[in-house]
RNA sequence: GGGCGGUUAGCUCAGAUGGUAGAGCGCUUCGUUUACACCGAAGAUGUCGGGGGUUCGAUUCCCUCACCGCCCA
């Protein structure tokens, strides 16, 4: 049955999948060598909420081209799957669901109730991106899919059935970890996200520039009390001095100031010096219980910036925080968790009272800090906006905001033109201007400092390890840049804040008593014994998905249980991911996996970079410039979509992705195909044990050497991560050296009757065979697809072995190079002469050296063909009007006489000349540069002079045949 | 503000360790020779961002400036 013309991906691919996993071809351990070394790559765990993004696309496809090249290469390979429960995401997700369904909200439904909720809808969804990977072609030991919560109540076990018990494995860690004092419970200021209230980490935190206000308001002195404020200039020249009664304060939140501590000045700052260590009034809130705070010194404040004058607000700015930490200031909360003010507590004149007090020396708790409400009855409850704007209007109404011109350029678009009609009015000093602002990155609402009580691990104490390790090479991070951003980062590390108040996630493995006891054990029945059998509470808090994320290197493989698996795969080889989850995930693998394992988690980190639109943005779905990769498979099949990303896989580069990149690899496909049906049509078929390097043909024996330079050429530039040097490489060979000239050349000895049929048969086959290896990896379907159309075969491709070796020949390679270089010439003058393209002009050999003749002689077949030369004339001079052709060793010409255009041909010939002129002279000029000679190594030189000469031959030859073209006209 | 990266053909990008500037797409002209028109042949296009330096020699190394992008404050 002849073959198509095409390859039908949409068809073959579910196929060609389907007999993978029916053979278990994907198998930790398949086709591995007897002994052999193990290669084991952890795949980063996709969001279990997720679906298949460019990204992901990208990151697999370069996972699976170094899985199936190792596990064709004879390595014990393990490509690990599963999928991350991705706390916030999930919960956020199956919450939106219920909402749709108009079922309960998670609160009425309460904890349990809702986690069942989560199990299910992970049983029905949970497994989509595992599907969209598959269609990618990703060749992961699904059997052995592991998921983050597997083993936590209420698992169903559903998709994941063999995965190890991750929730052990987190408990475990945390208790060990907490029993080594490297994690541990406080009271800290973290970034509270309102709309999921819960704790998030930094890192979660993305912070933007926005449009905002900066308003300027008078703190008054206690009493009345007055100062002289001097403002000088550089050289110590007053410039401004006037009597105060006042401190000016800028701030970005007014509302904050309810909860400010002190104002704090720089301590350098002469300004301010006369007034540090008095009381000024907060100028908002209810008049008869105006708060007086203490004016301090602090290097914090920036005496160049805003009046230099700071407030501090401890729970609710992080620089406030370390300030007040720093002096002792009490710090007010005055927000709830979902950042309305707080509407708690006693009545505002009592709290202000007490926090008077306090101001005033009186001795404080933290605890107590925490109950007092100073956020005035009228703004309780409000939303933290709404209290914003509420705050700035009574204060401006009662005239303590800073005033200026209205024609004040600060004020931006609120400023009058100078000279306006009411410029000069004096009207509030509100600065507009970029600020920058702290948003969720899941919730996109405003972030808010808030002190909470949280669980923290040690993270300086664990990174010291990460660091050493990637400092002596046990871990290598490529590109090397990243390097830098890992130390940067390791070496500045925070605290990390592991808890999340969310219901999806694993549940802190700490209990209380009643006299709020900690017990940290892996089981309640562990932590009652603890306590001796008092009455104990857990604690409701589930732990950072990242938390359980770090261990999955080895968590994947079973631990803590000591399996095989463990002792073969850990550490692994290469971890590939994006350079955005450094921070999240990479470095806190690395702690962990230090730590727990003793060991690094992989050798080598292999970090990608960003896929891109094809203009260079970033894909979002609010620009609407995505890119679904499964649309670009359904269109051009899933073999053109990797290849297109692993051809643009330059490191350390974004990728700039265009449809017709991808299109354009659709059409290698075919491409490939079509060779292969050649080879088809011409009944070529593998012969056992063939080797071309001992074929009788030249043209056997040169693709036999161009085939094992480009295999060694992939295999240099896989080991090294070149993913683009290997795809473009085997793009180069198979469509420039494979189908455009061996199969063409081969053509005439494939003909009935050739002597060297069977010999060019096997070889063709053998070609296309190390091809569909080569690409395998690349191109896993369409090459598997056509192993198996070819011929039967013991192993399928994914196993065939990988081709080791194989010498170039420097005899056919001179040869047949000398052949393709007179064809190319033959039809470079052909075009250029206008000559018609069905004209049968002779080749005429003037003059030919025995190896050239030679060539000459046993190529005539295929050069006619290719060359539109039927016959080979000799002659002992070249004919009137014939037109010279540029070939080493030989003076032949093609006699164009009646078709030759001569000022065509005398213009090609100039420019050719004016060319070679140019390189002449600048060759000449080197050689005859005296430090050029001294001071160049000598094949360097040896390399020009060759150059030279050669130049120099081709321009006499050149010369010659502009002379035979003047004689014509 | 600190750090990192980029600037090469019309477009998208390669150019490890300095020594003849490349590919794909696009463009122009031509082509039904039985693998492929999802093809073939031929062709044009570059002060390698600007300026300095090191060197016999710089797209490549160093400095500086400009513009663009990213990360962290």
């Amino acid at each position: 049955m002849p073959m198509d013309k095409t390859f039908d991906a949409a068809r073959a691919e579910p196929e060609i999948y389907a007999a993978w996993e029916a053979a278990g071809a994907f198998r930790a351990g398949a086709n591995a060598r007897p002994g052999a070394e193990s290669f084991c790559i952890m795949i980063p765990p996709p969001n279990v909420t997720g679906s298949l993004h460019m990204g992901h696309a990208f990151n697999n496809t370069l996972q699976d081209i170094l899985i199936r090249w190792h596990r064709m290469r004879g390595f014990d390979t393990l490509w690990q799957p599963g999928t991350d429960h991705a706390g916030i995401a999930t919960q956020m997700v199956v919450e939106r669901q219920l909402a749709a369904e108009g079922n309960l909200t998670r609160r009425e439904m309460g904890r349990e109730a809702f986690v069942r909720k989560v199990w299910e809808w992970k049983e029905h969804y949970g497994d989509r991106i595992v599907t969209q990977l598959k269609r990618l072609g990703a060749s992961c030991d699904w059997d052995r899919t592991a998921f983050t919560m597997a083993g936590a109540p209420g698992d169903t076990r559903k998709g994941h059935e063999n995965s190890p018990n991750f929730h052990d494995a987190v408990l475990k860690v945390f208790v060990d970890l907490y029993n080594a004092g490297l994690i541990y419970r406080g009271k800290r200021l973290v970034n509270w996200d309102p709309h999921f209230e819960t704790a998030i980490s930094d890192l979660e935190v993305e912070n933007v520039e926005v449009d905002g206000f900066m308003w300027h308001f008078k703190y008054p002195l206690q009493g009345g009390q007055t100062y002289e404020y001097v403002e000088r200039d550089e050289n110590g020249n007053v410039t401004l001095r006037e009597t105060r009664d006042y401190i000016s304060i800028a701030t970005t939140r007014p509302e904050t100031m309810l909860g400010d501590g002190a104002v704090a000045v720089h301590p350098s700052d002469k300004r301010y010096a006369p007034i540090v260590g008095k009381l000024c009034e907060i100028p908002v809130g209810p008049r008869e219980h105006r708060r007086l705070i203490p004016i301090i010194t602090d290097p914090y404040p920036d005496p160049d910036f805003g009046s230099g004058a700071v407030k501090i607000t401890g729970a609710h700015d992080f620089n406030d925080y370390a300030v007040a930490r720093r002096n002792n200031i009490p710090m007010y909360r005055l927000m709830d968790m979902r950042g309305h003010m707080r509407d708690d507590g006693a009545p505002y004149a009592e709290c202000a009272a007490r926090a008077q007090e306090i101001a005033e020396g009186a001795e404080f708790t933290e605890a107590e800090v925490d109950t007092l409400n100073l956020v005035p009855d009228d703004l309780r409850g409000l939303d933290r906006f709404e209290a914003r704007r509420r705050v700035v209007e009574q204060i401006t109404a009662e005239g303590l905001a800073v005033t200026t011109r209205a024609d004040d350029p600060r004020l931006g678009r609120a400023a009058r033109k100078p000279g306006a009609e009411g410029a000069e009015a004096e009207v509030p000093l509100v600065e507009a201007k970029r600020i920058m602002a702290p948003f969720g990155d899941r919730s996109k609402v405003i972030i808010e400092p808030m002190l909470t009580d949280q669980w923290f691990v040690d993270a300086g104490k664990l990174a010291r390890a990460a660091i050493a390790a990637v400092e002596d090479g046990r871990t290598a991070i490529l590109p090397e840049q990243h390097r830098k951003v890992y130390f940067n980062w390791m070496r500045d590390i925070e605290p990390w804040c592991i808890s999340r108040q969310l219901w999806w996630g694993h549940q802190i493995p700490v209990w209380y008593d009643e006299d709020g006891n900690q017990y940290s054990a892996t089981s309640e029945a562990e932590a009652v014994a603890m306590a001796g059998g008092r009455p104990l509470t857990r604690d409701p808090d589930v732990l950072d998905t990242w938390f359980s994320s770090a261990l999955w290197p080895f968590g994947t493989l079973g631990w803590p249980e000591e399996t095989p698996e463990l002792k073969r795969y850990y550490p692994t080889n290469v971890l590939v991911t994006g350079f955005d989850i450094i921070f999240f995930w990479v470095a806190r693998m690395m702690m962990m996996g230090l730590h727990f394992m003793r060991e690094v988690p992989f050798h080598t980190v292999y970090v990608h970079a960003l896929v891109r639109d094809e203009k260079g943005k970033k894909m979002s779905k609010s620009l609407g410039n995505v890119m679904d990769p499964l649309d670009l498979i359904d269109k051009y099949g899933a073999d053109a979509v990797r290849f297109t990303l692993a051809s643009m896989a330059a490191m350390g580069r974004d990728l700039k992705l265009s449809e017709a990149r991808v299109a354009g690899y659709g059409k290698f496909v075919t491409k490939l195909w079509n060779a292969a049906r050649l080879a088809e049509m011409n009944r070529a078929k593998p012969v056992p044990g063939f080797d071309p390097a001992g074929a009788a043909e030249p043209l056997n024996r040169w693709i036999a050497g161009e085939t094992a330079r480009a295999g060694a050429a992939v295999d240099g530039a896989l080991k090294s991560f070149r993913f683009n040097d290997a795809a473009n490489g085997l793009y180069a060979f198979v469509w420039g050296r494979v189908c455009d000239w061996y199969l063409e050349l081969a053509k005439p000895l494939l003909a009935d009757g050739h002597p060297a049929q069977a010999e060019t048969r096997a070889t063709l086959a053998w070609v296309i065979d190390r091809c569909l290896i080569l690409l395998h990896p690349f191109m896993p379907f369409v090459t598997e697809a056509l192993w198996g159309q070819i011929a039967s075969r013991e192993k399928m491709l994914i196993h065939a072995d990988w081709p080791e070796g194989g010498a170039e020949d420097p005899e056919a390679d001179r040869e047949i190079g000398w052949v393709i270089g007179l064809i190319e010439e033959i039809r470079s003058v052909r075009a250029e002469m206008n000559v018609a393209p069905g004209a049968k002009v002779p080749l005429v050999i003037v003059e030919a050296g025995a190896a050239e003749a030679a060539r000459l002689e046993a190529h005539a077949a295929l050069i006619a063909r290719l060359a539109r030369v039927p016959q080979m004339i000799r002659a002992d001079a070249p004919p009137r009007g014939a037109v010279t052709l540029s070939a080493p060793g030989a003076t032949l010409c093609l006699p164009l006489g009646d078709v030759v255009d001569i000022a065509a041909e005398k213009a090609r010939l100039e420019k050719a000349s004016q060319k070679l002129e140019k390189e002449i002279g600048g060759l000449s000029a080197k050689l005859s540069n005296e430090k050029f000679l001294a001071r160049a190594p000598e094949e360097v030189v040896e390399e020009q002079r060759e150059r030279l000469e050669a130049a120099q031959s081709e321009a006499g030859r050149l010369k010659a045949a502009l002379g035979r073209l003047a004689e014509m006209a």
